[in-house]
DNA sequence: GCCGTTTTCGGCCCGACTGTTTTCAGTCG
């Protein structure tokens, strides 16, 4: 079982515990766990070393015990004993949008309600509104949320719902009244998927810009309106929650708003460690402990008290808390904390930092645009170098090329090439990588490029060991320059194929070979959990938008925001390199022995 | 169930909004 399946099996348990009414905390500790599990980028080889998983943040003897036996059997018999508690179904309830624990069980208990169908057949007769704690409100509001869920997953794409996103913190901040918008969220964090936008505005008139929220054109309906918070949906059908706060309160509001909620605990914390308390509005003095009172025989213990410093920005809160600011990006409790406290986060890359990109398509296979426009679309986003990189002959879905068409694309590269000033196309590849590792062309043609990305765009089925051998095979050869899309994954849509990471990222460092991160909104690929690990290693990294068409060359955008959840810095990105540095690093990787 | 510069017990982030209540529980982020 892969670390993100035990994750997914942990969380489950985390929901059946809330249907049994178990304690809170004991909830909180298996979902802490899940999620603890899932984003460990560090050194985790056996699943099954309890000790070391045990020294995971929030994985204690227990669940540490359960984890190495879901790794070892795929099985949990804690787990089988829960769920034969409830039936199968009843988890799909909880994508009901206003439906959490309490009320799923009261619909089980009383109504006999378990799945997502029933519910809309109680609700249609009216039963649900009848049960004690529900009413009619209630019941309409669960069938809008069942005609919603089958509109829309509730999950989207960030590249889907950017575009939007961005044209509404455009009009909110253009508005007279607004005095700072940004988006917050898991939108500001970069999040490869996002499940609802935050926008966050400080101003004099909250109810001005209420009012101007949900009006605005790409609001499509109201779902709750408060004086301070009030959520739309969008005509994406993504829920967009709008929170007015006044310019003081801001910094604080900006903050907790972006998150992550596990980044907002650990800052809490370090609040509560200097005795104050930390909410969206401001940092304050504890009020004194009654219980500690009671403790002591009613004398009060004086907390360890500091006086609260001026925060106008975030910049100034994280100091109040001793750390050096920290990149939203980098706000996922993945030790942004140990490295701000000893002023050793890494200067994140940043979108002028890239001079060039490789791996777009043109009309020659599945692209929309000619070389000419490829390269004019590269030169007005102010790049230095392109790299053109068809599918290979055996992708014939993406009506990939032969020798003798890639021959001549390359004739053609060369002939543009003199025309250019300060900027040059270069001749490569997205060669497939064959069932067995080797490549779709030979080593004759892929020497008169001047690099090449292989890539799996077929046989997505082989076992995690046979795929890994794959891999690391095609990656030995000296002409291959870049790892295209290592997990095939798309967003949403198809899951990533077994492949053991780590060991490709090990070959990719032994080879020399550069792994791309995949700028394409769908893929986001490699995932930016790995790259600290892929840095660790020395591997380099390539931000490639796998653009079929000029307007998706921006995508490069995504994937800076990636690399920036990554940990990347300018040096670790090959292509923030100028050209001549560029061009002698495709000419030393070739020339190196595998 | 996890955790510890208040350490092996007793905490565990906290506020907004909604609907069903008549002072608050549930959900959400």
């Amino acid at each position: 079982m892969t670390k993100s399946q035990i994750a997914e099996v942990l969380e489950e348990i985390a929901t059946l515990l809330e249907l049994k009414d178990e304690n809170p905390f004991k909830i909180r500790a298996y979902a802490n766990a899940a999620r603890s599990l899932e984003t460990f980028g560090g050194n985790l080889s056996d699943l099954q070393d309890e000790e070391a998983l045990a020294k995971i943040p929030g994985i204690g003897k227990a669940i540490a015990a359960k984890v190495k036996e879901l790794a070892g059997t795929g099985k949990l018999k804690y787990l089988e004993e829960l769920r034969a508690e409830f039936p199968a179904a009843i988890l799909e309830l909880f994508s009901i949008s206003g439906l959490g624990a309490k009320k799923i069980k009261a619909l089980y208990e009383q109504l006999h309600i378990s799945s997502i169908e029933q519910l809309r057949e109680a609700c249609e007769s009216g039963r649900v509104a009848r049960l004690p704690g529900f009413g009619e409100t209630t019941q309409a509001k669960i069938c809008t949320a069942i005609e919603q869920r089958a509109k829309h997953s509730g999950y989207f794409q960030f590249g889907q719902i950017a575009a939007e996103t961005e044209s509404l913190r455009r009009d909110l901040a253009a508005h007279p009244d607004a005095l700072q918008v940004d988006v917050a969220g898991s939108y500001r964090r970069r999040r490869e998927i996002v499940r609802d936008v935050d926008l966050v505005v400080a101003t004099k008139k909250p109810a001005a810009i209420t009012e101007f929220f949900i009006k605005h054109a790409l609001a499509e309906s109201i779902i709750a309106q408060g004086p301070t918070k009030t959520s739309v949906r969008l005509r994406s059908g993504i829920q967009c929650d709008l929170r007015v706060v006044t310019s003081a309160e801001y910094p604080f509001a900006l903050n907790y708003f972006t998150g992550s909620k596990e980044h907002n605990i650990e800052m809490r914390s370090r609040a509560l460690q200097r005795g104050w308390t930390l909410n969206e509005y401001r940092l304050a003095r504890l009020p004194p402990d009654p219980k500690a009172k009671k403790a002591r025989g009613g004398r009060a213990i004086k907390r360890p008290t500091v006086k609260i410093p001026t925060v106008r920005d975030e910049v100034d809160l994280y100091r109040a808390l001793g750390l050096d600011f920290i990149p939203p990006e980098l706000r996922e409790n993945c030790g942004e904390f140990e490295a701000a406290e000893k002023h050793s986060l890494p200067r994140l890359i940043e979108q002028d930092n890239l001079r060039g990109t490789f791996h777009c398509h043109t009309v020659a296979s599945d692209g929309h645009n000619s070389l000419e426009e490829m390269a004019s679309a590269a030169q007005k986003l102010g790049l230095e170098y392109l790299g053109i990189a068809e599918h290979s002959k055996s992708s014939i879905q993406a009506h990939g090329i032969d020798a003798a068409k890639l021959r001549a694309q390359v004739a053609a590269i060369r002939k543009m090439n003199k025309k250019f000033d300060g900027f040059r196309l270069f001749a490569g590849v997205e060669c497939d990588i064959l069932r067995d590792g080797t490549l779709d062309f030979d080593d004759e043609i892929l020497a008169e490029l001047d690099f090449a990305v292989a890539s799996i765009h077929s046989v997505f089925n082989l076992s995690e060991a046979e795929m890994t051998k794959r891999i690391i095979r095609a990656m030995e050869n000296p002409f291959i320059t870049i790892l295209g899309h290592l997990t095939g994954r798309l967003l949403l849509k198809r899951d990533p194929y077994l492949v053991d990471i780590p060991a490709v990222l090990e070959a990719a460092a032994a080879t020399g070979t550069w792994i791309e991160l995949n700028a394409a909104p769908k893929r986001l690929d490699l995932d930016w959990r790995w790259w600290p690990l892929a840095k660790q290693q020395g591997v380099k990294c390539v931000i490639n938008p796998d653009a079929h068409r000029t307007e998706r060359l921006q995508d490069l955008w995504f994937g800076v925001g990636i690399a920036r959840k990554g940990w990347l810095t300018k040096s670790d990105v090959m292509n923030c390199l100028p050209l001549g540095k560029i061009e002698s690093a495709l000419q030393a990787k070739r020339s190196a022995k595998a």
